[in-house]
Order: C-alpha cells, then sequence, then structure tokens
RNA sequence: GCUCCGAUAGUGUAGUCCGGCCAAGCAUACCGGCCUUUCAAGCCGGCGACUCGGGUCCAAAUCCCGGUCGGAGCACCA
C-alpha cells in the first residue's frame, strides 16, 4: 500500500492532497434567531480589561458580526463603591484594541430615574417591599424561610418609603427594598432578593445627587429587556443571577432573551482581580495598567500579542458549559502563527562577552531578515580584521575548548582557551553548533519579561532601525522598542 | 451544608441534543525524519483519550440510574 502510494504521489500528486482536511473550529449557531441579534457586554468599570474579559467581548461580538445587529457596551457602576472613573475611558479603548465592535455604550448610572419607575411599579404590583431590618436580621429570617415584619406592608406604605428613599432621608443600610420571590425557594439565594439599596459611598459620576442604587440584578433584568437584548451568552457564574432577574421578567410579562451559560476557564497562576492588580499598582508593584506582568489587555498587547490571537483563541475554545483552563501553550503557538512571517530575525545578544577572531581577515556578513521571505531584505556587515564580536556567555561558556562552532552566516571559528580562531575550514557546518553574535558597533539592549526580570544585552545595528515585533534569534519574540533600547518580550 | 453545572489524549477542543458512518477528528505539546548557516517557521511520520460501576438496546462517547472527581453560586459585588 505504501509503495502504491508513493507511486501515486508521484504521478498524481494533487489525488493525496484531498484527503486532508483541515478542520477549523466555528462557533455553534445561537439558537432562537430571529433576524438581528441585540447582544451586550456589561463589565463593571473597576479599572480596565483583563485577559479574562476578552472572552464574553470576543464571543460576544462573533455572533454580532454573524448574525447582523448591534453590540451594546453596558457599563455596570451601580456600586459606588467599586468604580474607578478612568474604567470608563480604557475599556472602550479596550474593546477597539481587541477589534470588537461596539455600537451602543449605556451607562447605568445615567439610568437611575428608569430604574425607580419599574420599581414603583413592582411596589405597586406588591412584588417588591422596603425592609427596614438589620442586614444580620433579615439573613436568619431567609435561612429560616419566614417572612420579615415589612413584608406585608401595604404598597402605599413602600411607596412612600421607597420616596424617602429616594429622597435620600434614610440612611445608608437603614432600608433596602427586596424583591418578593419565594420564601421557601429551595435554593437560599433565590429568596426575596435585594433590588435597591443606599451605599455608603457617593458615586464618582452623579455624586450628591442620588443616593439610591440598584443592585446589579434589579438594573440587569431592566435593561436587558428595556435595551431590547435578544441573546445573552455570560458565564455559569452567573446562573443563579439569571434565576434572579428571571422573577423580574415574570411579574412585567416580559420576554426573556435567550441565555447562554458558558463554562469557567480557570487561569492557574494568574492575577485576574482587578481589586488586586489596582492595589499593587498604588504599592508601586507594578508600573500601571500596562505593566507587563499583568495581565491586562493593554499589558498583553503591549507585549506583542495580536487582538486576532485572542479572537482565534476564544473561538477555538468553543461556546460549552464545561469549565475549562486557559492555555498558555496554545495561545501562544497561535500568536506565534500570526507573527511569525512579519517578524524580522534580530541578533540580540544577551550577556554578552567580548570576543576576538584571531587570524581572521575582513568578512562580510549578509544575513537575511527573514529566512524565507527573500523580499525582507537582509543586513550587511563588515567584521574588520582584527576587531571583536559579541556572543551570549551562555554559548560560549558551553563551547569546550578546541571545538569548533560557527558563527551564524559569518565564519566559522575554533575556540581556544578564551579566545576564538579564524577556523581554516569554511565549510558550511552540518552537524556542528550555530551561534548568534553581534558586530563591536552594537547598541545596549534590554528586553523585560513579563516575569519582571530584565535580560540586559546588545542587539545588532540593524536591529535599533526595526521596531515592532521582531525575533531575536534563537531568544524569542520581542516587541522592539529601539529607541528606547527595550522591547517587551512575546513568547518563545 | 444547600442550589446548580460538568467529566473525550499532557493541554485545548470536535463528536453527545436526533445511539450505528467514532476500533473517536483537529490543534498544541512531545518523539522521529525532511528542509534549514536560529533551539523559528514549514513539510512528513509517530505517540496519546471517551471518569468509574450498573442498566436499556442488535448496537452507547452519545440514553437512564448510582458512585467518584471537578467547578460555580450561596443573599445589599458585578
Amino acid at each position: 500500500m505504501a509503495v502504491i502510494q508513493r507511486e501515486i504521489s508521484i504521478s498524481f500528486p494533487e489525488l493525496l492532497k484531498v484527503e486532508k482536511k483541515e478542520q477549523k473550529h466555528i462557533l455553534p449557531d445561537l439558537e432562537d434567531v430571529k433576524g438581528k441579534v441585540v447582544m451586550r457586554l456589561a463589565p463593571s468599570p473597576s479599572g480596565p480589561l483583563h485577559l479574562g474579559h476578552t472572552r464574553m467581548a470576543i464571543l460576544n461580538d462573533e455572533y454580532v458580526k454573524r448574525y447582523g445587529g448591534s453590540l451594546i457596551l453596558r457599563i455596570e457602576d451601580t456600586n459606588p463603591s467599586n468604580i474607578d472613573p478612568e474604567a470608563y475611558r480604557m475599556i472602550p479603548e479596550d474593546l477597539e484594541m481587541l477589534g470588537v465592535k461596539v455600537h451602543n455604550i449605556v451607562i447605568q448610572s445615567s439610568r437611575l430615574e428608569i430604574y425607580y419607575n419599574e420599581a414603583r411599579k413592582l411596589i405597586s404590583g406588591s412584588h417588591m417591599y422596603v425592609c427596614r431590618c438589620d442586614k444580620e436580621v433579615e439573613k436568619k429570617y431567609k435561612l429560616e424561610m419566614k417572612a420579615c415584619p415589612h413584608r406585608d406592608q401595604t404598597a402605599e406604605e413602600n411607596l412612600d418609603l421607597f420616596q424617602k428613599m429616594i429622597n435620600g432621608e434614610l440612611a445608608s443600610g437603614a432600608a433596602s427594598v427586596m424583591l418578593k420571590t419565594s420564601l421557601n425557594h429551595p435554593n437560599p439565594s433565590l429568596r426575596d432578593w435585594i433590588a435597591f439599596r443606599i451605599p455608603p459611598a457617593e458615586h464618582p459620576l452623579v455624586g450628591r445627587k442620588y443616593s439610591l442604587f440598584p443592585t446589579m440584578n434589579f438594573s440587569v433584568a431592566v435593561d436587558d429587556h428595556l435595551l431590547g437584548l435578544t441573546h445573552v451568552i455570560r458565564g455559569m457564574d452567573q446562573l443563579n443571577n439569571t434565576y434572579r432577574q428571571k422573577f423580574i421578567f415574570d411579574y412585567n410579562n416580559w420576554k426573556t432573551p435567550f441565555y447562554f451559560h458558558y463554562g469557567m476557564i480557570s487561569y492557574p497562576g494568574a492575577l485576574l482581580k482587578t481589586s488586586l492588580m489596582k492595589r499593587g499598582i498604588k504599592k508601586g508593584d507594578f508600573s500601571g495598567w500596562d505593566d507587563v506582568r499583568l495581565l491586562t489587555v493593554r499589558a498583553l498587547l503591549k507585549r506583542g500579542y495580536r487582538n486576532e490571537t485572542f479572537r482565534k483563541y476564544w473561538i477555538d475554545s468553543g461556546l460549552r458549559d464545561v469549565d475549562a483552563t486557559f492555555s498558555w501553550e496554545i495561545f501562544n503557538s497561535i500568536n506565534k502563527g500570526f507573527i511569525d512571517s512579519g517578524a524580522k530575525r534580530i541578533f540580540f545578544v544577551k550577556d554578552p562577552v567580548k570576543i576576538t577572531i584571531k587570524d581572521a581577515p575582513d568578512i562580510a556578513s549578509s544575513i537575511p531578515f527573514h529566512p524565507s521571505d527573500p523580499k525582507m531584505g537582509s543586513r550587511n556587515y563588515l567584521v574588520k580584521k582584527g576587531s571583536d564580536i559579541y556572543v551570549t556567555t551562555e554559548d560560549w561558556n558551553s563551547i569546550p575548548s578546541g571545538e569548533n562552532v560557527r558563527l551564524k552566516d559569518l565564519c566559522n571559528v575554533t575556540k581556544t582557551g578564551n579566545s576564538a580562531k579564524y577556523s581554516i575550514d569554511q565549510e558550511p557546518m552540518k552537524r556542528g553548533k550555530i551561534i548568534h553574535w553581534a558586530p563591536e558597533d552594537s547598541s545596549e539592549f534590554s528586553v523585560e519579561k513579563p516575569d519582571g526580570t530584565i535580560d540586559k544585552g546588545v542587539i545588532e545595528p540593524e536591529g535599533t532601525k526595526v521596531a515592532g515585533e521582531v525575533q531575536m534569534e534563537r531568544y524569542g519574540y520581542v516587541n522592539s522598542f529601539p529607541k528606547k533600547g527595550m522591547g517587551y518580550y512575546t513568547h518563545r
């Protein structure tokens, strides 16, 4: 059989081609699509977007692009204690850099009157009541499946108290608005949940004008309806919230959007808590939101990840309800696929050691910028007789004295003690070690790595003219900023 | 503890709804080879998986029950 195949491939190579079908991952169709879709991204403005957010952003964007319709960025800022005013600016920036097309931006703190009105309707319909119990007492009632004394207040009493809350006549914690569900619901977190409360902190956008804020479950339900959401895809962690929000849809006879909850992704060892990143920045552990040790979108892009990489990674991962682990291995490999063909090859000599090549003539060296793309040209050097070159300490120390080694695209040398001797034999070495080098007039260069360390060394002169994503040969891919004499390590 | 999800190779996934074409596809990693003056890319080949136990059925990764393991949530965060 093998013989026959070989014969076929010689005479009819195209016959064998058919067998291999490249399988590309495609997101499953959304259920219940009638015409265009309306979907949303709903981050809270506690900081810029990070790796964990990119999934929801890209998945929603993909579906809106597939079916047509609109993608709403809804900034969920109903908890004044957890807001970074800068986030209102950073989040749209991040989305744009990711290639996510947002059609409409909605800020919840500008819609408080809308929530109040919807609340009045539900209070009038006896679906909500103002509770003045202490937090702990209230909790106890629920665990015991009992009604608190305020649950039976009349709608008029509740409306009156609600207005007092709006007017700022009640202090934080003095009262809250509860949505009636079912006191004996088996899932305790679905029993009468909080719809409004008076937070202790002042809201950075609306300031003193408002002191009563809905909880996310209330504002999300109202907005999902009012904004005409057709499909909501979000993490499994939101499942209980979906059940909670369902009560509001039911009381109002609203049609619910189509929900899908995807499995949770775990990011082993990753710092993805915005609050912790923020604390680190404040303390000075990180230089800012784009510190390369952080996994924010801006830091990752600065390191040299392409926005296409995020997209392909999340599409490949699919939309499933299973939990999964984020794989840097795959993520980096995808990114390499995007950057390699355009990345010029550059010699970066880390921890350089200067050596003289004894007995060498003037040597002209021409090195292609890309081994498989001659159109990218080459860099040319003349290493004059008697001048020095740099190689990495690691390479140099790994070569035993007396050993021949190839300086890539320059010449063969023999290590003799602490110096190198121009080899008699300059034929291409098939088996030997090939190392990279940099000429004497190279510049200092350093590479910042995501683990916080910095590799210092020298970069070949032509390397100082190439900005952006390059491949430092035998080192790794680097997003280079030669004017600053440094770059950020992307990955191997 | 309670409520709710889930379980395919080292990793990420396809297939599971509507049982047979799945002695399980793809990617990545790894191993071997080709190419190559990079330990890159590319090409070829290889390794490697249906959580366990029972049931239904001519037939189960796919349906049912149970165990185990893992995950999410648990009430004024979103």
